[in-house]
DNA sequence: CATGAATGAGAGTTCATTCAT
DNA sequence: TATGAATGAACTCTCATTCAT
């Protein structure tokens, strides 16, 4: 960001200019997303765009880094929740909670993950990880279970991975042969079964 | 395509070109592929490329054709061996195999893996689902599984984006903490447990 | 100018831009020399700097203006011991001050020398000729010699302009194979000899 | 460069390109000298300049080279003469050279050598000072000088900067108030005998 | 058929200047 | 009067595509 917004209105402009690159993304996707598309979108001129921001690569990035933010809060709620639950019901809300996500904002977040390999998603990325990890840990807690799952690392990259990206594809079907509830509920069956399986026995 | 190559010198064109494209996608990415760049790598004149192909968008879609066919006849051959295997080793061998064949021809295919979103992919999406579908059913012959999967479409569907994209995401990752091994480990038991649980019980 | 700077603060306000103007240009180049560069090193905003200048080229000539102020201080005193001097002494002390002086301020005037025609000089190359034709004339006085120098707006038009390129190109090589000795020197052994070839022979 | 000119209309390209830019430079000045203005000047597209050229900056220095080469055979003729007339007037003929020269082309070479700081000079710069020491060389086998002039590179450094800013001063002045003719006498005056008193005397 | 020169719309970016607050 | 947000013309450069040779 070039300029620490100093008056009020800045901050406003900054606000604006990532709403509206948000809405581009949304409308005509991340190769449509140039800096003239966003300044009509924020009913802005060029100028102003590069007054607040390095260029368009930094205001993907700022974008992102609200993403952060929202998804922070999102799963910070999401987490005490889902804690009193069973293992089954909270993968499933979760997935759920990911599939309502990826549909909010006319598809924003569905672009940004189908694009994820020309984006800065690091943050992203890590913040995620965090929930799960988190997640896990209140349960286990909560659950009185002892030991720690075997290869979290491991058993959380294939989840969220599976999860985030089968639900990108499902959404992406045109001909939607497939019912979506079968699809959350495939998913939910097949990872509670096997975070389960890394849950290690307890001495007796 | 503009012409149906007839002669043999326009056949080796055609195959020069997507050969050319594919090293180019390869090497420098699909946003850096350009139709010089194309040309040049197939050591040919931008104009003769017009004369086969209407343009970037079709050679593209005429490589993923190709695409099609060498993937067919790779899990034909792949899905006769797979019928005599347990499920387990079945899936281990599938998942391996994936790996193995994103690791080919530089990286080509997880390129394109990476950009599904961006390209004509139905056809290569149906193909899988094809070898997936018919994997199943010599499957169970051989097995003497008398009734087939519960809800199949979905949970291969589940299972070969699942697969796909954790594979894409891990040989993607820079600072790879993570094991290979223990992915595919990992991905082989979700998935087998998965499909395991769709095999209806047979009658007693 | 658009105000006449009546008040003290503004004065002081003149002066802080055009001082601004000078380090821009120094430590930037003058093509590097932009408005929100100079607003932010007087530490002033864009809209001060228009209240008090018409833009840009109107700064740049006001810090030319306060050069030539600068400059007819320093030659005034200058002048007067030059007249006390050999007319060889004269010289060699004038280009080694103008030596010095390019050097000084970070290289400003060296900078805005580089750059004389793309800027309003005239008024500087009229205070340095009315210099020169002033010590000049001062030193012909001292020195007794009836006579004026022979055609003196040409040697001093050609002896300064050489002095003050042959200096700037001087001190813009790079591998600087020629010592600054030898030039100066030099220059002021052609100078000194070109100018008392003018001066005409005394009536016997 | 960015193709060679494989087809006889490249070549031309080249130069209508390279001759679009002396144009626009002698007539709008370096600073505006853009690419849009070069294009049109060449009555060709924004694009076409691209082909050939890496940028603006390429097709400048282009454009020096060129002028190294037209420089070259240039002065290799002068350097003939120059060896079988005195000095005085092989420096005065150098000057009124110089002088024609930089009068050519719409004043071309006077806007070059005034941004001669801004731009890629040093081949330039070398031709010149080769020429300067090649006609002393032959000037002096000639003449029968056995010893070479002393201190020859400073003397060459200071009279041909001092020439060639002098002159190009001259050439700028709008009140011309001198007269031509009188400072190329003043000048060839000056650096005759300056070079003469670097003429080591012969041992008797 | 093959060539590659030529095109030009459009992208990213800068900066002198204006003007509402 | 001071501010700095906003402007937009202009610039550099890219690349898919066309078409004369």
């Amino acid at each position: 960001m070039r300029k620490k917004p100093q008056q009020a209105r800045s901050r406003a402009m900054v606000d604006t200019l990532i709403e509206a690159t948000s809405r581009v993304i949304a409308q005509r996707g991340l190769d449509g997303t140039t800096t003239p598309a966003i300044a009509e979108a924020a009913g802005v001129s060029v100028g102003s765009l590069y007054q607040y921001f390095d260029g368009k690569d930094a205001l993907i990035a700022a974008l992102l880094e609200k993403l952060v933010g929202d998804l922070t809060r999102l799963l910070d709620t999401q987490a005490q929740q889902a804690a009193t639950m069973s293992l089954r019901d909270t993968v499933k809300i979760s997935i759920q909670l990911t599939l309502t996500f990826m549909h909010s904002n006319e598809g924003l977040y569905l672009e940004l993950a189908r694009n994820w390999h020309r984006l800065p998603v690091d943050r992203v990325a890590d913040v995620l990880e965090q929930y799960f990890l988190e997640t896990g840990r209140l349960y286990f807690l909560q659950h009185q279970l002892e030991y720690p799952i075997r290869d979290l690392p491991v058993r959380l990259f294939i989840t969220y991975n599976s999860t985030l990206f089968t639900l990108m594809r499902l959404m992406s079907h045109k001909g939607a042969h497939l019912r979506q509830e079968e699809v959350v509920d495939g998913l939910t069956d097949m990872i509670t079964s096997y975070l389960e399986r890394g849950v290690q026995p307890q001495d007796t």
